[in-house]
DNA sequence: GTGAAAGCGCTAACAA
DNA sequence: TTGTTAGCGCTTTCAC
C-alpha cells in the first residue's frame, strides 16, 4: 500500500479511502490508483485490515473424527453438507476454514475461534460430543451444529426430522408386509436414536415391540454395513427388512445380503437414510429418507450469524421426507 | 494479552515470552501466566501474530465449480481428495481456506493469496484452466493442481498416470473379448484426453482403431454417464464395452444400460476410474483403476511447501493400478 | 529476567 | 479533497 501510495504521489490514507471506494477521493486520482493497484495485482491485506477493523468474514467448518479408526470423514452426505456450507457462505461473503479434530478433543474445535482466526464455528456432526459441546457454548463460542435437539442443551442445532424419518421408513417397510425389520445404527448417536425411537413408533402403530435381536448397532463408518448384516446372520435373527441410518450404510448392507444369497427387495427390503446422489442409481435404486441438505446448509449459516449477532437462536428441525425407489418395494 | 499482563503484573513483552516458551522467563513467571491464559481460555491473536511476524499457516484448497450449471462439485473423489489434503495439511500444521470459484474465473483462485490469506494454493481439478493457471504461476502465486501435465506449462501439476490408467482398462475389456468399447468422458480435459490416449493404445495393439460413434464427451458431472448411455443408443452404435472416466460416470452408465435391459456385465462390460470408496459396494462390484488419493494429497502438499519455499518443484506422476471386480469380467 | 518502544499493514478521527 | 497521527494485538530488539 506504501509502495501505490508512492508511486501514486498520494498518502496511503488516501490509498486505502481509494481502494474502499469512499466518496471522499478525487475522482481522478481514485483511478490512478484503483488502476495501480491492479496493474500491480495488489490486494488489501485481510489480516491487517481484520486486525485493525476488528472484523472477520470467516468461519470454521470443523469434522470430528475417529482417530481410534483414522477413519477419514467418508460419509457422502456429511461431505455434500460441507459443500453446500461452502456455497452458502461464500455467497455470504465468508470464508470457510476447514479443520478435523479428534472426536474425543471436540473442544479444539473452537481452537481457530480462541485465537482469532474465525467468528463463529460450525460443527458439521454432533456425534456424543454434547457436553464438550455445551462447554463450548457457556464459554462463549458462537457454535451451531448439525444434529438432533437435546434436552438441556445451550448450543443450537440444525437437524432434520429424524424421529418422523425413522417412522417413514419403517412404515413403508411395514406396509410392504416386512414385519422382522432390522434397526442398523448406533442409538449411542442421537440421531440414530430419534430415527430409532421412529422405528418403534411405527412397530408398536402395528402393534409390533422391537426385537433386541433385530438392533445392530452399526457406525456410520464405511463397512459398517456390512459388519452388520454379518452380525444380524452370526445371531442367526431372521429378518426381511432392514432399516439403515444411513445410504451408505445401506448400500453395504445390500451388497452383504447379495453375498448371502437374498435378493433384495425380494428377500429383504431396505430403506436408506440421507438420500445422497448416488442413491438413484444404485441397483436395485434406493429407497431412502432424504434430509434437506441445501435448506440445512442455509439454516446452519443463518443460525451461526444470529449467533454471532448475539441473538438466542432457538434450534430447528427440517422436514425429512420419504423418497421412494426399489429398494424395499 | 494486555489483560494477562496486568493480572499478572508483569508487561506484555513477558506474557509474550511466556507464551511462546521462550527460555527467557522465570519459571515461576512463566507458570503464573500460563496458568492465567488457560483459565482465561485466551489464545494468541493468530492475525496479530502473523501480521507481526510476516508469516502465515494456511492454503487455500480451491475447487472450480461450473456455475453454467450451478453445478456443485459433487464428484466423490475429488471431494475425498479435499478431505486427504486437509488431513495432510493438518499434520504439518497449516490451515485450510476452501474456496469454490466459477470455472471460468479461475484467476479468482488467487485472491486469498493476493490478499495475504494464504501461503499458496492447491486446486483441485485442472479443466481447461491451463492457461489462467500460467498466468497465476507467472504472477508468482505458488499454485500445485491435481491434474495432467501439459506442455509448456508454469504450474506445478501432482496426477496419476492416466495414459496408463487409460491402456489398463482398455486391454482389460479387450482381454475379456470385447473390441467394441465405447469411450466416456470429454478429451477436452487434459486428462480424459490422456486416457483416451491410453484406450487408443491399447486398441492399436489389438489392430483396433477408434471408432469416433463409441466416443461420447460425457462431463464429469453426475448424471453424464447416464446421458451418454443414452447418445449411444441413440447413435445405434453397438458396444459390448465401456470404459468411463470416473466411477460415478460408470455407475451411472451402469444403471441407464440395465434401464435398457442390457446386463453388466454379461452383455456389456464396465470400467470405471478412481476407486471410490463405494466402488466395491456397487452391483456388480466395479472394475476400476485406482488412483493413489492418498500419495496424491501428500504430493500435492510437499510439492507445494516446496514451491513457496521458492524451489522449482517438477511436476510428477503418480502410478494408477487396476482394481479388478466383477463389472467388466 | 524484565520492560519500553517500535513497527507489521491497515483505517479513521482529526486537522488542514 | 488530502495528510497526519494513533492504534488494532502482537513480537523483538535494545536497554536496564
Amino acid at each position: 500500500m506504501a509502495d501505490i501510495a508512492r508511486l501514486a504521489g498520494v498518502s496511503t490514507s488516501t490509498v486505502s479511502r481509494a481502494l474502499n471506494h469512499s466518496g471522499l477521493v478525487n475522482q481522478e486520482t481514485r483511478e490512478r490508483i484503483l488502476e495501480l493497484a491492479s496493474s500491480l495485482n495488489y490486494s488489501i491485506n485481510i489480516g491487517a485490515q481484520n486486525l485493525r477493523l476488528q472484523q472477520n468474514r470467516t468461519v470454521a467448518a470443523v469434522v470430528p473424527l475417529d482417530k481410534s479408526t483414522r477413519q477419514q470423514l467418508s460419509d457422502p452426505f456429511l461431505l455434500s453438507m460441507l459443500g453446500g456450507l461452502a456455497d452458502v457462505l461464500s455467497e455470504q461473503g465468508f470464508d470457510i476454514l476447514v479443520s478435523r479434530v479428534d472426536a474425543d478433543q471436540v473442544d479444539a474445535a473452537s481452537a481457530p475461534f480462541d485465537s482469532g482466526r474465525v467468528v463463529g464455528v460450525v460443527l458439521i456432526g454432533q456425534g456424543r460430543h454434547h457436553d464438550q459441546l455445551n462447554r463450548m457454548a457457556t464459554r462463549g463460542v458462537p457454535v451451531v451444529v448439525w444434529g438432533a435437539q437435546l434436552p438441556q442443551q445451550l448450543y443450537t442445532t440444525v437437524g432434520g426430522d429424524n424421529v418422523a424419518g425413522g417412522r417413514m421408513a419403517t412404515e413403508h417397510l411395514l406396509a410392504h408386509g416386512r414385519r422382522r425389520i432390522a434397526f442398523l445404527g448406533d442409538t449411542g448417536l442421537p440421531e440414530a436414536a430419534l430415527r430409532h425411537q421412529g422405528y418403534v413408533e411405527a412397530l408398536a402403530a402395528y402393534g409390533l415391540a422391537p426385537d433386541p435381536q433385530l438392533q445392530v448397532a452399526a457406525s456410520f463408518l464405511p463397512g459398517s454395513g456390512t459388519d452388520a448384516v454379518h452380525e444380524l446372520a452370526r445371531r442367526g435373527a431372521a429378518y426381511d427388512g432392514v432399516f439403515a441410518c444411513s445410504d451408505l450404510m445401506a448400500m453395504h448392507a445390500i451388497h452383504a445380503l447379495r453375498a448371502e444369497g437374498r435378493a433384495v427387495p425380494a428377500d429383504v427390503g431396505v430403506v436408506g437414510y440421507d438420500d445422497i446422489e448416488l442413491a438413484a442409481y444404485f441397483h436395485p435404486p434406493l429407497t431412502t429418507v432424504r434430509q434437506p441438505r441445501d435448506a440445512a446448509a442455509r439454516a446452519l449459516v443463518a443460525a451461526l450469524l444470529a449467533r454471532i449477532d448475539g441473538q438466542p437462536v432457538p434450534s430447528s428441525l427440517l422436514p425429512t421426507e420419504l423418497v421412494v425407489r426399489a429398494s424395499a418395494a
